[in-house]
DNA sequence: GCCGTTTTCGGCCCGACTGTTTTCAGTCG
């Protein structure tokens, strides 16, 4: 097994001690050695050769062992013995919001209840109320806690649907006689969380298809065959899934082989979204022509189409990129005679720079010229410091004190690196009247200032939407991070107008963020879309806590161009010179 | 289970919310 394989099994064994009730101190050694795993710096196979891994801090003499013993024998005795003795539901139970372990165990122990239906049973036939320290709420609670799993069901978090689809299609293309291999589908509109993988591929003329459909259903992670025949196979593959309790996900993956002369015709129309293909569709009807997996065809057959811009040039339309096909006006915009065309989506490598970042300061854990370092080598110019504020105690929040003293260490390191400029940054904290977690005259010594919320996410929503507009209407505010709170598939938005937030934002010159990070991805990008359209400047944040979080920014760019952004919409786009000016430039004004 | 110029035991980021109680346990970040 390798580190982060093991990191899984670890926090594994932490949720089943937990509802063994175990002592909290042991489940978190567990859980902080599964961390320390997931961000080592050296490879673990080399840690372990050299009698290094004992040095890591949380890895002591006990899971030394363990950590050997799986990544030799990728078994672990007490793991199984575990297993045996926790019924698997209760694992589930667990993804309740506001349900935890000693819930769990008490439903359990008193009503024998070992799974989500169960539990939805007895909350129905109103029997949880009565289990002490359980009442009415509760079980209302729990209810809309279901429905919310339900929503979420089967959807994974792209970064997990990505790294199989691309394994798979490399695969897959190796094969003798693959010739053009795709992957269509949600994946490749660079939707934030996909039910499915789609992949379409065409073999040469004569080459037998039964073949590649071996190699398709025998990938190691399918765990079950849904279907195969000659041009079509489905599958249903378990994948590796930090963000769930088991560390394991089932998603589905279609593949599909056509003639090579209908490949672009079928990867447009399993790329999506049906609402794009359906207006495409009578696009096509209404130029006298019909449209569908296989080709656009005229009275006298299938027109020539090579490729997708084909396509759409002969349905009077410019190429609509991917990420834009929601049926949100692209195809409007795809029409030469529109007034507003389609934007020229900002490039995958636009940015320059990142201002929201954690170092070992507060609650990241490599240091800042650790950080800044991995920054200049992803090619940046430029990186923001911008730990969290005193009040963010768990996250051990810098107190002014400490502020200045990293604002020395700032100056000390610009003095010495090359290649990269640090600024001056925090994320301060958005209190709960709306006022920030530091004194004007502190945050005015900033370079810049993200204001961010962390606490009281559930004020009723004018209170919110009041406290962020008072917090961003702040003149040393520079960008407002991670605007409304989400994680995919986990938490939803806390109540909030955004659309009041945005206006404000507007008015007082805010930057919004765009949080790159993978669970984030907030704003989402309906709403950079309409940020966009506003006139707000977005900033692309990878919200790092380790140096290999910062790749994280390109599922911001993503996320920027589904928002129809262009370069010139993103502030980090923007060299070191220019931002610096700009920083410079805002504090004289807001003085 | 980890850690230690507190050195082999006794701590382990901790404050606030929610829903249950009638002073608090469980959950969350």
């Amino acid at each position: 097994m390798d580190a982060n394989e093991i990191a899984a099994v670890f926090n594994e064994i932490a949720i089943l001690l937990e509802l063994r009730g175990e002592n909290v101190f042991k489940i978190n050694a567990y859980r902080k050695a599964a961390r320390a795993l997931e961000t080592l710096t050296q490879p673990l196979d080399n840690l372990i050769a050299e009698g290094n891994l004992a040095k890591v801090d949380g890895i002591g003499k006990a899971l030394l062992i363990k950590i050997e013993t799986l990544h030799k024998t990728n078994r672990l005795e007490e793991l199984e013995h575990l297993r045996g003795q926790v019924p698997p539901g209760l694992l589930e139970m667990l993804r309740l919001p506001g349900i935890g372990p000693k819930k769990v165990k008490a439903l359990y122990e008193g009503l024998g209840i070992a799974s989500l239906v169960a539990l939805k049973e007895a909350c129905e036939s109103d029997q949880i109320a009565k289990v002490k320290g359980f009442g009415p709420k509760t079980q209302v609670n729990i209810l809309e806690g279901i429905a919310f799993l339900k929503e979420g069901e089967g959807r994974v978090h792209r970064p997990i649907a990505l790294e199989v689809a691309n394994d798979l299609v490399n695969r897959l293309r190796q094969i003798e006689g693959v010739q053009r291999i795709e992957i269509a589908g949600s994946l490749r509109r660079l939707r934030d969380t996909v039910k499915d993988i789609d992949i379409v591929a065409t073999l040469a003329p004569g080459v037998d298809p039964e073949g590649v459909m071996d190699v398709f259903v025998a990938y190691p992670q399918v765990v079950h065959v849904s279907g195969r025949g000659q041009t079509k196979a489905s599958v249903v593959l378990e994948v590796r899934n930090p963000m769930m309790l088991s560390g394991r996900s089932r998603l589905g993956a279609d593949l599909r082989l056509v003639a090579p002369e209908n490949f672009a015709p079928a990867l447009a129309y399993f790329t999506g979204s049906k609402e794009h293909n359906v207006r495409l569709r009578s696009l096509a009807i209404e130029a006298g022509y019909k449209l569908n997996e296989y080709a656009l065809a005229g009275p006298n057959g299938p027109l020539d189409c090579p490729t997708e811009e084909s396509i759409y040039r002969h349905l009077g339309l410019a190429w609509v990129p991917p990420e834009l096909r929601e049926m949100t006006g692209e195809i409007a915009a795809a029409d030469p005679k529109a007034k507003s065309g389609l934007p020229n989506l900002i490039p995958m490598g636009a940015l320059k720079g990142i201002f929201h970042n954690h170092t070992t300061a507060s609650d990241g854990n490599a240091s800042l010229e650790e950080m800044a370092l991995a920054a200049r080598e992803l090619g940046l110019e430029y990186f923001g410091v911008a730990d969290h504020s005193q009040s963010l105690g768990i996250a051990n929040g810098l107190t002014p004190d400490r502020v200045k003293k990293q604002w020395t260490e700032v100056d000390l390191l610009n003095a010495k690196l090359e290649g990269v400029h640090i600024f001056k940054g925090t994320e301060v904290d958005i209190l709960e009247d709306g006022s920030l977690d530091y004194d004007d005259a502190l945050l005015a010594g900033f370079d810049y200032v993200v204001a961010s919320v962390h606490m009281y996410m559930n004020q009723p929503k004018d209170e919110m939407t009041a406290r962020i507009i008072k917090a961003i209407s702040h003149p040393s505010v520079t960008m407002l991070g991670h605007p409304t709170g989400r994680l995919l598939l986990r938490r939803n938005a806390y109540a909030v107008d955004l659309d009041a937030v945005l206006a404000a934002a507007m008015k007082h010159q805010v930057m919004i963020e765009i949080n790159a990070n993978p669970w984030r991805l907030d704003l989402d990008w309906i709403h950079v879309r309409r940020a966009r359209e506003l006139g707000i400047l977005l900033v692309i944040n990878p919200d790092a806590h380790a140096t290999n979080e910062i790749a994280n920014i390109r599922y911001g760019l993503e996320v920027a161009r589904r928002g129809w952004c262009e370069a010139e919409d993103v502030f980090n786009t923007r060299g070191v010179l220019e931002v610096t000016k700009h920083l410079q430039e805002r504090k004289e004004r807001k003085g």
